[in-house]
DNA sequence: CGGGGTGTTGACGCATGTCAAGTATGGTGG
DNA sequence: CCACCATACTTGACATGCGTCAACACCCCG
């Protein structure tokens, strides 16, 4: 079992470790996938992993408002709380055609039995999340809509510069503006207006889907960005 | 090492798992007192357990406004994340005079490595803060002022009840209302004219570090408070 | 007796929400 | 290739929840 510490997610995402494993081990393994706007089903006794695509995991609240809690790209691993407790309070849907891979939770854990490394990547993995949920709380809790929506672009983009090994200065990001409401605690039509005031202020250019930063440098800047509580495996990707 | 998987912390707050350990450790652990409103340091290679008091988490942003990320009562583990991250993003701060007990982040994880007890307890209770700054996220995200604070008034008392096993109607939580806000993302003055609304309503008195509940169920109600993603051992102490 | 932290109040402003209508846009079936 | 529809985006007018400011009251502690 040779997998970085840093990169079970990554592997797994390649398929090649999860596959070898299923291999040698009699505990259950199978891909699935999913059209996109789609509920990804929460198996009692089984995580999955995100192998392409995006996704976010929400809430719904009493009165009808969603709130997204997180957003996930291939490589997560959106539900491995669930190895740990015995329910999961978010829900999780696709934001693109996704590709998933569903492990037996008594698999993953016997893995990581097994394993420090794994067990060490899995645990890992938690605790990075969590330290984005901090992040965002104050971001939704104490920032005005322009940094809030700068906040999550700015984190999105390096979330993908880490994932593709390099900086760059386009980016497909597949949320609508109700997404992003959604995500930052706004409403779709503040979305709307302020993503007018980054582009008019040469920030941020965002449509159909496709994500423009001319200077990153600036957007960090009013963003009040520091990417350290992302964890990422590239130092040099390094946004402010 | 007879220690129930939910109760490490509960535990390492009575100080006798510990110091069992310490004796047959060479790695070290230690307590420190501290007084109320102080800065909880924070050692590179060790983490801390609250034993006894009560603390929060949290981050200054650039404009040096305060966001309470996180709130800590005896038994919990407030960085434990940092055992498997290499930093921590969150400052911690003291609520109350609080006892500590601080663990050699080595000998923690070595500690792990021999019990499959521990190493769940620690992994669940990073899990469990991962879930509840979810809840956060929602609550700040989506809620109006006055839902907000009694959820974070509700959330308060449930673990409070499950910290003594049993529901009680008053309570006593060493939050100011500066704090209320930091946590909810609210200004002082916006948090007074709520308790005051609550109050009016025959919902929350809180005075002087004193909280009395009259009717749960009608708070619980208006918060839109659900405490399953809190995940206490007490499936009895349930509040809505 | 004084002073810092905390709580309270009122006046006012503004960031953001809400509503409603309209305009792209893109996919689908004929 | 077009007609159609659903979804996404845009815009303006208006409402309001909450922030800000400033002054004051209270209280505990020294």
């Amino acid at each position: 079992m040779l997998i970085a510490e840093d990169m079970l997610p990554k592997v797994l995402s390649g398929g090649q470790a999860l596959q070898d494993w299923e291999a040698s081990s009699s505990l259950g393994y199978y891909e699935t996938v999913l059209r996109r706007d789609a509920a990804i089903p929460s198996e009692p006794d089984a995580v999955f992993v995100l192998l392409e695509g995006w996704a976010c995991g929400y809430k719904i609240l009493r009165d009808g408002e969603r709130q997204i809690c997180s957003i996930h790209v291939a490589g997560d691993g959106p539900d491995f709380r669930k190895l740990f407790l015995p329910a999961a309070e978010l829900e999780f849907r696709t934001l693109t055609p996704c590709r998933t891979g569903i492990i037996s939770a008594a698999g993953l854990r016997e893995l990581c039995r097994q394993s420090d490394t794994v067990a060490n990547a899995v645990v890992k993995h938690i605790a990075v999340s969590a330290a984005i949920s901090e992040e965002w709380i104050a971001n939704i809790g104490r920032r005005r809509a322009i940094n809030r929506v700068a906040h999550l672009i700015c984190e999105l983009a390096c979330r993908l510069d880490a994932a593709r090994g390099a900086s760059q200065s386009r980016y497909a990001i597949p949320l609508t503006q109700a997404d992003l409401g959604d995500a930052t605690g706004l409403s779709t039509v503040h979305v709307n207006r302020v993503l007018q005031e980054l582009r008019a202020r040469g920030l941020v250019e965002f449509a159909a889907g496709q994500l423009v930063i001319p200077d990153r440098r600036q957007l960090a800047q009013l963003a009040g960005f520091d990417p350290r509580y992302l964890h990422l495996a590239l130092p040099h990707v390094n946004f402010a």
